[in-house]
DNA sequence: GGAACGGACTCAGAAACCTACTT
DNA sequence: AAAGTAGGTTTCTGAGTCCGTTC
């Protein structure tokens, strides 16, 4: 039980054993009736070459190939793959002509799909095969799942919303890339045969199996434990408390900014008008970033000018600010909210004399503004503004919306309605399905052929009903109580289409995973399917209960957050 | 102090994959 | 009964937060 362990402070396992990463399949060269053309005429490619020039071909059919900066990143970096005869002949990206290996491409997924089941048992078989060797190691007395045991292939880098390096080949990784983690008295990982390891370190201070440096951003990537492993649920958990604590000195909190809007020290003001958007609204603490390096986005801290207006009356109402910026990921946060009039007037203040590409709170950062959370309570930190009011808010919604009298799917569609007022909060955002208009007809044809179906089975019914009127034995009973039933059954099932409509509907352009996953107290869901007798597979799956494991047997229907 | 930087960890939506149901 | 589809699940890897160190 990892709930009952401990460990010194900052020190996370006392031993650490596993087989190291999963490379990633060697470049296989394409057979040779697979042509690339350069300027209308076939040219055979160097296998080096060749390999990158088939990442740009798989991508074709996406829109990002098409994009001026990905275009010229990915050629910029494809030439330095190029031989020097190859350099001085492609000189034009546009006269590459990648069809046939794009379409070459397209069989071989096409053959895949067709495969015969032998076949393809065949390789689910070798995968688990290679799960069970690489995907789990050992870390003190328990055995855990690997997150991340593969290494990540080479191909073009494609970031998220407008980033400047999209299109940069994302270089292979080799052993000689690899630091490794372990404990000294494990069986240490041998590399690949003919290869080396950068480093073999025993640092008990962090949870990283294996460690590379990636070479677009120049970060380094981790391989971790799995999010049911004890070291992940563990922290979890104390996310979760550290949140809590806050829910204890919120009211506090908020009075104190509140007094802070008056400061004479305009660094103090910031400070509270930031921190009453952070929890008001759920943004996230906004660390500065590095022009040019990635896509332009903000956070609350890094808001500028340029990314709200202030409307002294809008729709009726008074002191309405208008949001408009590019969040994490580049999702749109767009909302119009009234505040106070001193957070108003405040940020005229703020706004005074800038340019629209000025910062809006040019005397406050992230590291400021944590540093003087961190004096209010041990540990707080903005993104904890974030967990405590999702959680909050999880809660206050399921006392609201959940019905007593309600059936399990009227209750779990309460449920997801609680989750998605989180969600909306949090700006969980997707991008519509593309089988959304599809599916949401497919699930209406069906509702009102259920309809017709119910009229039918009420019509069976009254008639039944007159003939055991005149009849008045039993048999003609016994049919009216079957054709009652019926009905019933029926009306329970349109009635769950109907539902499911509903949540589709309402779901359409909002992601629920992200905060059902990362921000809401699991224990609050798990006290809820208990008192009202909903199954919790119905809540959460397989997956979901296995990294909630802790939760599920700790908490008991009267958990509170 | 505070800026710059490296490091380790959480959180993020898209895409790939799988499976159960239809046709 | 094979093939196609819809929708849920898993994988993937990029994008944040936050902390410690150094100058």
């Amino acid at each position: 039980r990892w709930e009952e362990e401990r460990y010194p402070e900052g020190i996370k396992w006392k031993f650490l054993e596993h087989k190291g990463p999963v490379f990633a399949p060697p470049y296989e060269p394409l057979p040779e009736n697979v042509k690339f053309y350069y300027d209308g005429k076939v040219m055979k490619l160097s296998t080096k070459a060749e390999e990158v020039a088939t990442f740009f071909a798989k991508m074709l059919d996406h829109e990002y190939t098409t994009k001026e900066i990905f275009r010229k990143n990915f050629f910029k970096d494809w030439r330095k793959e190029m031989t020097s005869e190859e350099k001085s002949t492609i000189t034009n990206l546009s006269k590459c002509d990648f069809t046939h290996m794009s379409q070459y491409f397209k069989a071989q997924t096409e053959a895949r799909k067709q495969m015969s089941k032998e076949e393809k048992q065949k390789i689910k078989e070798d995968n688990e095969r290679l799960l069970k060797e690489y995907g789990y190691c050992v870390m003190d007395n328990h055995k855990e799942r690997i997150a991340n045991f593969k290494i990540e292939p080479p191909g073009l880098f494609r970031g998220r919303g407008n980033h400047p390096k999209m299109g940069m080949l994302k270089r292979r990784i080799m052993p000689e890339d690899i630091i490794i983690n372990c404990s000294k008295d494990s069986k240490i990982p041998s590399p690949p045969p003919g290869h080396k390891w950068k480093e073999v370190r025993h640092d008990n201070k962090v949870t990283w199996l294996v460690s590379w440096t990636e070479n677009i951003q120049g970060s380094i990537k981790y391989i971790m434990l799995n999010p049911s492993s004890r070291i992940k649920g563990e922290k979890d958990w104390q996310k979760y408390e550290t949140a809590r604590r806050l829910k204890k000195c919120v009211d506090k909190i908020r009075n104190q900014y509140r007094e802070d809007w008056k400061s004479k020290e305009m660094k103090v003001r910031q400070r509270a008008v930031a921190l009453y958007f952070i929890d008001k609204l759920a943004l996230r603490a906004g660390n500065e970033k590095e022009e040019g390096e990635t896509a332009d986005t903000v956070g609350c801290c890094s808001l500028r000018v340029e990314h709200i207006k202030l409307h002294p009356e809008l729709d009726g109402q008074e002191y309405v600010v208008e949001f408009d910026f590019l969040g994490k990921d580049s999702i749109r946060y767009y909302n119009k909210v009234p505040v106070e009039k001193r957070v108003f007037k405040n940020l005229q203040l703020f706004m005074e004399n800038k340019q629209p590409e000025d910062d809006l709170f040019d005397r406050l950062n992230t590291s400021i503004l944590n540093k003087h959370l961190q004096d209010l309570m041990e540990g707080l930190t903005a993104k904890v503004f974030r967990t405590y009011n999702a959680s909050i808010t999880l809660q206050q919604q399921l006392k609201e919306l959940t019905n007593p009298d309600d059936n399990i799917p009227a209750k779990i569609l309460s449920y997801n309605r609680a989750n998605r007022a989180v969600a909306i909060l949090c700006n969980h955002q997707r991008a519509p399905p593309k089988t959304f208009e599809k599916s949401m007809m497919n699930l209406q044809s069906k509702i009102d052929a259920k309809k017709e179906q119910l009229a039918d089975a009420r019509r069976e019914l009254k008639s039944a009903k007159a003939d055991a009127k005149v009849r008045r034995d039993e048999k003609s009973k016994k049919t009216v109580e079957s054709k009652k039933k019926a009905v019933q059954r029926i009306e329970e099932q349109l009635m769950k289409l109907e539902v499911q409509a509903t949540d589709r509907e309402e779901n359409k352009q909002i992601a629920l995973g992200t905060s059902k996953l990362n921000y809401l107290d699991p224990r609050i869901s798990v006290a809820w399917c208990k008192k009202w007798g909903i199954p919790i597979e119905k809540i959460y799956n397989k997956t979901q209960r296995e990294k909630f494991a802790w939760a599920i047997d700790m908490a008991e229907e009267d958990y509170e957050f």
